[in-house]
RNA sequence: GCACCGGUAGCUCAGCUGGAUAGAGCGCUGCCCUCCGAAGGCAGAGGUCGUGAGUUCGAAUCUCGCCCGGUGCACCA
């Protein structure tokens, strides 16, 4: 049992022996000594005072006897202000470093039997992946391998949104004006091709738009329809949808496509896939430099269908109703929120037919106990009103649905990550740039030059990798944050390579202990733990419980924590300690045995996180 | 207007199931490689934890009001 729990357990049976009142074990609070106090679990006797009847100081010293009397893993005790500060037996110390060196899964926790689904990156197909997705796609595998970790059965989904208007303009504009290019013959990415030809489409149609502002008909319209404040640039900004629909010759075009695609014709289905096929294959280069898969792919023109037949039987149950005109709702006003469409009047499906109905088909297809959807923070109340409107229904599932949301990513001058302001930042350029900034960097060490080529430029591309995801995973995800290019491609600090270098110090010491062939068996013997030895103990007992509560609150942001805090002792530790040159054969085994348990949970816990570990850099 | 989320050091972020003097990183000022890799360590400057009240022995943390910022409130997806 892990040494907190015995405390708490502890100190409510002390409570109860000692005052005859009864405490939940859980609700004592046992928090690691603050580095001036000496100990290294401090609780807080407050709350006991009052069934003590006696000052905060002497009931803790009364509770710190009984508890050093009883529970043998307990040196000693102090008592400042109120606050029973305990101090652990070296050999419990001892006894936890072996148990994390013998075990190679040290912090996961056995198979449990149960499923969980995390739908995550979904992308549109019309254009290449940018930094929001990288956000998505990086909390989505970090919060499935952390699942993972805690036993779970994981399966990694995405619903590719692959119709539509969007995919119908690139498709359009490569017809009208591709001359019949391709990613090969141009030896462009093959989904930045396509978002090529998207972007020409609305350059395309903004000429078009301003051409038609000087005709007769716009000039007639504006009369006809602007409101009295408006002058006519604003107008038309406003207008521009409308005049999309109803007046774009352009606009007309991609509406008789998609037309056409619904109605399967032949022709638009084959460049309809070819298309998508392009865009498949430069995902998945995007993906692999990322290192995610996916177990299942869903496609929208598969699924956007669905969902008709939960809406009768919605109705059947009541939980849905008919309007007048044949339009079907669901009113979850008592909840908070409104009354919801969920079929239209013409018997069409709207955004959340498709998701009631995708998430039934899903069920019943991976019978999970647990699904999560890895969607940014705008679509909130679209999640609340799924999640509500499938609970009423009856789903069997709906207690396990969960919203990963997460926050946009800002750049430094407050542009958003859009295609339209051109202030994107692109997938593939980012990936790019800090491998190269990595490379550089060492390059300029010089450490890595015995490796040889290939080992090099994987050791680059993992320090490259790991400084761009550790920046993004350690933000908790409903924030929003702020990515800043040039400090993400920082290798100082608070990042991922910072964490890396202290595995890399581990890695030369493992690989020191293999050529000399020393033994590290009398580590046992080591009498006299450091401060600096004690706190890379304490924070390695943590570990598991950092990962359950990741798992818990589907949050990465704590492991990412976690690693960081975990290298800054170990840092620490290393600067103030001699390992190979420590005073005694004893020490110098236990340091390294230290070592090997520090680097063993590094290079786990930045593993849940998607990151690796270079073997020098 | 209503709802949800955020507001902690110049900047980027931890801490938020109430607990000891509010922590990191970047940037700034200085130190530390004749000893295991200095992508490291140490020290200093820098904070009315948006704001006002309340609850409490104790509030960055809980409650309420207000201010600022963001998002949502489509028979769009």
């Amino acid at each position: 049992m892990n040494i907190v729990t015995t405390l708490q357990n502890a100190v409510s049976q002390a409570v109860e022996q000692l005052y005859g009142d009864s405490t939940e074990s859980s609700k004592v609070l046992v928090n690691p000594t603050p580095p001036d106090f000496t100990g290294d679990y401090s609780i807080v006797i407050f709350p006991f005072v009052k069934v003590a009847k006696k000052s905060p100081d002497a009931a803790a010293a009364e509770i710190g006897a009984h508890l050093t009397e009883y529970i043998s893993e307990i040196k000693s005790f102090n008592v400042v202000k109120g606050f029973l500060n305990l101090e652990i037996s070296d050999t419990y110390w001892q006894g936890l470093l072996q148990s994390v060196v013998a075990d190679p899964s040290f912090g996961r926790l056995p198979k449990n039997g149960k499923k969980v689904m995390v739908e995550y990156s979904s992308p549109n197909t019309n254009k290449p992946l940018h930094l929001g997705h990288i956000r998505n796609i990086l909390l989505g595998s970090s919060c499935s391998s952390i699942l993972e970790a805690v036993g779970y059965e994981v399966v990694k989904t995405q619903i590719i949104n692959d119709r539509g208007v969007a995919i119908c303009k690139s498709m359009l504009a490569w017809l009208k004006f591709g001359e019949g290019k391709t990613p090969e013959s141009t030896g462009i990415k093959s989904d930045h091709f396509v978002g090529d030809w998207y972007v020409l489409f609305e350059q395309k149609s903004k000429v078009e738009y301003e051409a038609w502002q000087e005709t007769e008909e716009a000039t007639s319209v504006f009369q006809s329809k602007h409101k009295p404040d408006q002058d006519e640039t604003t107008f038309f900004k406003d207008f521009k949808n409308k005049w999309f629909n109803d007046y774009s010759k352009l606009g007309a075009e991609v509406r008789d496509m998609l037309l056409k695609w619904e109605a399967h014709d032949p022709e638009i289905l084959a460049l309809w896939k070819k298309m998508n096929g392009w865009v498949y294959a430069g995902f998945e280069k995007t993906y692999g430099d990322l290192g995610v898969s996916f177990d299942k792919l869903y496609y929208e023109s598969d699924t956007y269908l669905l969902g008709k037949d939960i809406v009768e039987d919605g109705l059947s149950k009541s939980v849905f109703f008919k309007k007048d005109d044949g339009s079907v709702w669901v009113d979850l006003t008592d909840a908070g929120h409104d009354q919801k469409v969920v079929l239209r009047a013409d018997g069409t499906s709207v955004y959340i037919t498709q998701d009631l109905g995708t998430a039934r088909m899903r069920h019943h297809e991976l019978k999970c106990d647990r699904y999560v959807y890895v969607v940014a923070d705008e679509q909130n109340y679209h999640f609340q009103v799924l999640f509500e409107t499938l609970k009423r229904l009856g789903e069997p599932y709906a207690a396990g649905l969960h919203h990963l949301s997460y926050g946009l990513v800002e750049l430094p001058k407050g542009g958003r990550m859009k295609t339209r302001e051109g202030t994107v930042v692109d997938a593939d350029d980012l990936i790019e740039e800090v491998i190269r900034i990595a490379t550089e960097q060492s390059k300029d060490r010089g450490e890595a030059e015995t490796l040889s080529a290939e080992e090099k430029q994987e050791n680059f591309r993992r320090v490259g990798m790991g400084a761009l995801k550790f920046f993004i995973i350690k933000v908790h995800a409903k924030k929003k944050m702020v990515f800043n290019p040039e400090e993400s491609v920082d290798l100082q600090g608070q990042t991922g390579p910072y964490i890396q270098y202290s595995y890399v110090r581990i890695n030369g010491l493992m690989q020191r202990i293999e050529k000399e062939g020393i033994d590290c068996s009398i580590a046992t013997q080591y009498a006299n733990i450091q401060p600096q030895e004690k706190e890379l103990l304490v924070a390695l007992l943590d570990y598991s419980s950092v990962v359950q509560k990741a798992a818990e609150e589907y949050d990465p942001s704590l492991v990412a924590n976690f690693s960081y805090d975990l290298a800054k002792k170990y840092h620490r530790f290393w600067h103030d300690l001699s390992v190979f040159s420590a005073e005694t054969p004893e020490a110098r085994a236990f340091r390294l045995t230290l070592s090997r348990a520090v680097g063993q949970v590094l290079k786990s816990s930045m593993g849940l996180l998607g990151v690796e570990m270079p073997e020098r850099m």
